[in-house]
RNA sequence: GCGGCGGUCGUCUAGCCUGGACUAGGACGCCGGCCCUCCAAGCCGGAGAUCCCGGGUUCAAAUCCCGGCCGCCGCACCA
């Protein structure tokens, strides 16, 4: 795999720089590191694997799945609701005499082996005094920690405008319109919400090219469900869908991660569920998805591994969290997708800082009969206890609860309303019998979300082949290149058979195109360039118009991964083409 | 953020140590022309470099010194 003694991450670099991939975004300023730039190419690659996911993820599972576009900016109460912006602070201190920064929260606990997590940065500062503690490295004198906030920060209009942040992850969106989505897909769970959008975490030292970014864009899908259903719903899926259930997964749990193992075991979406791998069928619904995602885009099963995050590395959201990794060539394994058991969490936040109603109406399968007793006060009765309070006693008995009123007088046999202690016998009290029809849940969250410039990148560094001769070419599977098909006249000169094989060229692209199939035509340099120029870019199919085409309307197509070529009449162009792309 | 190493046409690089004839050289790529029967052909011509940025030393800086930016590696960080 070498070419001038270069690993297969330079080649790439270069490549993708030279035929409009990607290259660092500023560039004429110097450069802003964690910020890239992508090409035509690279877009038309990154569309592509955008539309993988949609067919996966959206279109072809047995759910009910909608998608949905929702602000970056997002005001703080948001993200103050979702956790964020307590946990995507972390408190660093830094040494005074090497310059060393470490999260605060973490060295104090190495040092006195004491859980410290959540604390406020003087009480850390505190413990870092009574404790002594220095820098592990040179011994040197702590700062006082600060908070690192990794979420951007911008002002909603330009004048006394209102605090708000980047999105740091596009699941806020969905939560937050959970209630919408249930309406337009007539109150009907299990329901998943998706989202494809940019977001911003500012990170510290971001490094690794496309794999650590500032801005990037996340592929990302908030399922829900009624748990109690959840187990009946998904093998109710695995059994018509065969091939999912036996889709072979490799896992390493975080049980196999503390008994110090590190090789991933295999396992199949049903032995997920059955062995109790996963806290929720769900996940493992979603990880088979994700793993047939993966390696219809082409990454070998053999590359690809879930592992499952400790507790203590978990988001503060997630029950439990696996990681979906992809091996690399410069970096090892890499996560490009996380699964995360988000419960109910997020619901449950926002419902109680928005006081909005988010749950969902579970209807029982028969309405049921309960005894309700309802309670009402004898207003003619109480003003005679209550005398002059009589209204404001009025008052607080209409705002106060209903069953925690009933509950007080069975209990107590009085209740004090106002500083005036009022008996059972002013209250008029009927026991009802009512039709209840469901109930009011919250429902459970298994969230899978992918980073699709890490995905690019892995696709690409797994594409990537040198020939024997030294050629790059980029074996990209035939549904994410950037074009579906090279056109070509052989040769492009000025007498009248040339002109001829031009024009027919030029046909064949326009009919293609019209077809709605994407073609990248050239004519420029000797035909062995422009092979060479369309392998690079990983166009898997050319079509090449030559002398013979013009006697007798055949053309020649060549075949990327094996640079075969045959002859097909011009009437079969796009039904050969097309045959491919199933 | 710390330490080490590095940054020269689109790409790869020569030059840097030992400052001056460097108008910064080459290769590939790119553009134009000639030629034209299938895998980076050949010939002719051309464009293309803030020598990463800023400051300093010097008569003179791509070259030496300082600071910054960016990249790579290690440490730290990475809901």
């Amino acid at each position: 795999m070498e070419r001038n003694n270069k690993s297969k991450y330079e080649i790439l670099v270069d490549l993708a720089k030279r035929r409009g991939i990607f290259w660092p975004a500023y560039e004429i300023y110097g450069g802003v590191a964690g910020f890239y730039d992508f090409g035509p190419v690279g877009l038309s690659i990154k569309n592509n694997i955008i539309n993988e996911w949609r067919y996966h993820l959206i279109h072809s599972v047995d759910v009910n799945v909608l998608e949905i576009e929702t602000p970056i900016i997002t005001p703080r109460i948001v993200l103050k609701a979702s956790g964020h912006e307590d946990h995507f602070t972390d408190p660093i201190t830094e040494c005074k005499s090497c310059g060393r920064v470490y999260r605060a929260d973490h060295l104090i606990e190495e040092a006195i082996n004491k859980k410290v997590e959540g604390l406020s940065m003087e009480e850390l500062w505190k413990i870092i005094h009574e404790h002594n503690i220095r820098c592990p490295e040179c011994g040197g004198e702590l700062t006082k920690p600060k908070p690192a906030l990794l979420l951007f920060k911008t002002e909603i209009g330009p004048y006394k405008g209102t605090k708000a942040y980047l999105r740091p992850e596009t699941a806020q969106g969905m939560f937050i319109n959970f209630k919408n989505l249930l309406n337009i897909a007539r109150n009907k769970l299990p329901l998943g919400i998706a989202q494809i959008g940019r977001v911003g975490r500012n990170e510290i030292s971001p490094r690794q090219g496309l794999l650590r970014l500032r801005e990037f864009t996340i592929m990302e899908l908030e399922f829900f469900f009624d748990p109690e259903k959840s187990y009946e719903e998904v093998m109710n899926i695995l059994e018509k869908r065969k091939e999912l259930r036996n889709e072979r997964l490799n896992i390493l749990t975080a049980k196999d991660k503390l008994e110090g193992k590190e090789e991933t075991q295999t396992y199949t979406t049903i032995e997920l569920i059955e062995e109790n791998i996963v806290t929720n069928p769900w996940m493992a619904y979603w990880m088979a998805i994700g793993n047939k995602f993966l390696r219809e885009i082409g990454i070998p099963i053999n590359k690809i591994r879930f592992v499952e995050k400790l507790p203590e590395e978990k988001a503060h959201y997630s029950e439990q969290t696996f990681d979906q990794e992809v091996f690399t060539e410069k970096y090892g394994w890499f996560e490009v997708a996380g699964y995360s058991y988000r419960t109910t969490y997020d619901l449950r936040r926002h419902i109680e800082y928005s006081k909005a109603d988010l749950t969902f109406f579970k209807r029982y399968e028969k309405p049921k009969k309960v005894k309700k007793k309802k309670i009402a006060p004898n207003p003619a009765k109480i003003k005679e206890i209550a005398g002059e309070k009589f209204p404001s006693v009025m008052k607080a008995l209409s705002e106060m609860d209903k069953e925690h009123l009933l509950s007080e007088l069975e209990n107590n046999g009085y209740v004090i309303i106002q500083d005036v202690k009022i008996p059972e016998s002013p209250f008029y009290v009927k026991e009802e019998e009512v039709l209840v029809h469901g109930e009011k849940i919250i429902p459970h969250v298994v969230e899978p979300s992918f980073g699709l410039e890490r995905i690019l990148y892995v696709v690409l560094e797994n594409s990537l082949h040198i020939t024997s001769d030294q050629k790059i070419v980029l074996k990209l599977p035939y549904r994410v290149a950037p074009y579906m098909v090279a056109v070509f006249p052989l040769v492009t000169g000025t007498k009248p058979e040339h002109v001829k094989m031009i024009n027919l060229a030029k046909k064949i692209k326009e009919i293609l195109i019209s077809n709605r199939i994407t073609v990248y035509y050239d004519e420029e340099g000797s035909i062995g360039k422009r092979y060479v120029r369309a392998d690079e870019i990983g166009i898997p199919l050319a079509i090449t118009v030559d002398y013979q085409s013009i006697e007798d309307n055949t053309v020649t197509i060549r075949y990327r991964d094996t640079r075969e070529q045959k002859r097909i009449h011009i009437g079969e162009i796009i039904k050969e083409i097309l045959s491919h792309f199933k």
